[in-house]
DNA sequence: GGAGTCCCGGGG
DNA sequence: CCCGGGACTCCT
């Protein structure tokens, strides 16, 4: 008898399934998807029994031995294996080595497997589409499953916390994230595995692939969030993807939800591929008419300009956070001092010397930094250009924000200043009223109750952004502070665009829904197409734009239902001790799992893909 | 992808 | 002589 196995191993696209002899004394016992010890190399590995057929082949090596009797997985979830790789062009190997993460072999006789369930499949519904306004709404949807197993996958580790004890005096909660030590892990995926009882699973986008025995609930919470994409490794995808394949797999219900949804869930339900408790009737129906009736305040930044106010705060934000009594939050997307260091005179702008993205500068140590590289440069004294003396600092960073607050408080100011970053440590915390500096990573450190003034110091970048995907996500952001913050809070946003649509909408949600909407309509963008970006990279500059041509050539000839635009620098152009180039192509949002699957088959290995990708351009 | 291998060149 | 680094090769 011949076993196809497949390793548990990172191993490139074009090896996943190995054969090997089964030696007589394990014929009797060994079935599909079992875990195996298989030679391999000059070691031994674990790998999953992909199928077996009977047939004698010369020259294979031995199936060493079978780890547990009973079936790590039923059958049908080597076709989850199978679909989620061939989508996200990485081998069956590379995925079963994710699936199976804690595994020591000096630990696995302490564990028994429990009989796996014969059948499964029933069929899965269309998925359900939660809106909540409140943090008790959403408790109260999660608590509102009753029956089997429920996975929840929250956008980040500090989301889990709150949710699990809220919930855990009705259900048995487990939890699983990046945070968990290897005998937590061990513990935890085990008990997945052997638990036939109703529980509830909540965890970060990992636990996607835990080895669930059955699954009748998936809840994908925060679902507008970008947290819920893997975009920096291997495989690169997304949370709604994956749930959409579990949940065929299974015969999971999926739900999805939000108190901001996405673009794209906001078509989806007006075009019935979800389904809401309160479905809106016709196309002109308002879906989101009742959100949370607070205002914020926009700050036209203009007007502080031409009335000579040139700092980073509006006089009415300065006056806001003179006359606080409790805490302050302060919010901007740069770290460092400036966004750019340049010259006036010829329009010179400080770049790194490797990998071309602009230089931010760190007045802790008067130095100037790449954020992707993390090299230091000398800071400037005159233009390198045209010799100008003045190098002026543009843009604005968190470490400028906190001077200026503190210049602006002055000596006797009652509050405690902090600024979070998302590579800061977090500084213990007086329990005094504070002043929160930093970007959204310092969000899960706000005291709520407490806040009552909040300032977005400038959102013009997001507007302005050449990412189709950038003005959605201010609209996220500003929701998500209006979801957090008390009654009587104050927010301002600051800004030089107040007319944009993104303003003027904040009061009638469904208008920035159908102007976004129509937008990516006329440019095919997502929803309207499923994108998916391939990534090139090599050593030498020139050899990764020839892979890149290479590949839109591949791609172009074996291409149906989908259009596909010409390969270009990423941004950064250089990172990890390689040169990157893009080529993003958009299939038909109907069939692209097909054909995303057959695309990518063509693929050389160089060639990484990027299943629904959030940005277009940057890394 | 990455472990194993060979083959350099540099420092002693 | 020993290394560390780079290129190259396979993997049932």
């Amino acid at each position: 008898m011949i076993a196809s196995v497949i390793p548990a191993l990172r191993l490139p696209r074009c090896l996943s399934r190995f054969d090997y002899t089964v030696p007589d004394e394990l014929s009797q016992n060994i079935r599909v998807g079992q875990l195996v010890t298989i030679p391999f190399r000059s070691g031994e590995r674990f790998g999953i029994v992909q199928s077996l057929r009977n047939k004698r082949m010369q020259k294979l090596k031995n199936v060493r031995s079978i780890v547990f009797a009973e079936p790590l997985w039923h059958e049908t979830y080597l076709g989850f294996i199978e679909h989620v790789s061939a989508c996200h062009g990485i081998s069956e190997a590379s995925l079963v080595s994710i699936c199976l993460p804690p595994l020591q072999k000096r630990k696995l006789p302490r564990v028994t497997l429990t009989a796996i369930k014969k059948n499964l499949p029933k069929k899965a519904g269309i998925p359900i589409y939660h809106l909540y306004h409140s943090a008790n709404e959403r408790i109260n949807m999660v608590n509102a499953v009753k029956t089997g197993v429920t996975l929840v996958i929250v956008p980040e580790v500090h989301d889990i916390e709150p949710l699990q004890e809220s919930l855990s005096s009705f259900h048995t909660v487990l939890v699983w994230h990046s945070g968990l030590s290897p005998k937590e892990r061990f513990d935890q995926w085990f008990h997945i595995r052997n638990n036939s009882e109703a529980s509830v699973i909540i965890g970060t986008r990992s636990a996607l692939f835990l080895p669930f025995q059955s699954l009748d609930t998936i809840i994908i919470d925060k679902e507008h969030d970008e947290n819920h994409k893997q975009w920096d490794q291997n495989p690169r995808f997304h949370t709604k993807d994956i749930g959409g394949f579990l949940s065929q797999t299974f015969g999971a219900q999926l739900h999805l939800a939000s108190f901001s949804p996405s673009i794209e869930s906001y078509l989806n339900v007006f075009t019935g591929v979800y389904k809401t408790e309160k479905k809106p009737k016709t196309k002109k129906d308002l879906w989101l008419k009742n959100m949370p009736e607070k205002t914020p305040t926009i700050v036209n930044m203009r007007d502080e300009r031409r009335g000579k106010n040139y700092s980073l705060l509006s006089e009415t934000a300065k006056d806001a956070i003179l006359h606080t009594v409790n805490d302050v939050v302060i919010l901007l997307h740069r770290r460092g001092f400036a966004t750019s260091v340049g010259c006036n005179d010829c329009g010179f702008l400080a770049r790194c010397e490797i990998c071309n993205s602009p230089l931010v500068y760190h007045e802790s140590d008067r130095s100037l930094q790449c954020h992707y590289c993390k090299k230091k440069y000398a800071f400037l004294v005159s233009c390198p250009n045209c010799h100008a003396p003045v190098v002026v600092l543009r843009g604005a960073g968190t470490e400028l924000a906190e001077k200026d607050i503190r210049h602006l408080l002055g000596p006797h100011k009652k509050h405690d200043i902090y600024r979070i970053e998302s590579d800061t440590r977090v500084p213990k915390i007086a329990t005094g009223s504070r002043i929160i500096i930093g970007t959204s990573s310092a969000l899960p450190y706000v005291r709520w109750d407490k806040t009552d003034t909040l300032v977005c110091i400038d959102m013009d970048k997001q507007i302005t952004l050449p990412e189709y995907l950038a003005v959605e996500h201010a609209w996220h952001e500003i929701q998500t502070l209006q979801f957090l913050r008390h009654d009587k809070s104050e927010l301002f946003l600051q800004t030089t665009h107040p007319e944009h649509h993104l303003f003027r909408s904040l009061g009638e949600p469904d208008r920035f829904y159908r102007t976004e909407l129509s937008g990516r309509q006329i440019l095919s963008y997502p929803p309207y197409a499923y994108l998916v970006r391939y990534l090139c990279h090599a050593s030498n500059a020139l050899l990764a734009k020839q892979y890149a041509e290479t590949v839109n050539r591949l791609l172009t000839t074996e291409i149906k239902t989908a259009t596909i635009a010409h390969p270009l620098e990423m941004q950064p152009g250089y990172y990890r001790g390689q040169f990157w180039y893009t080529i993003v192509a958009k299939l038909d949002r109907n069939s692209w799992q097909e054909e995303l699957a057959r695309l990518n088959r063509t693929l050389p290995e160089y060639c990484l893909v990027d299943p629904n990708p959030l940005s277009l351009l940057s890394l």
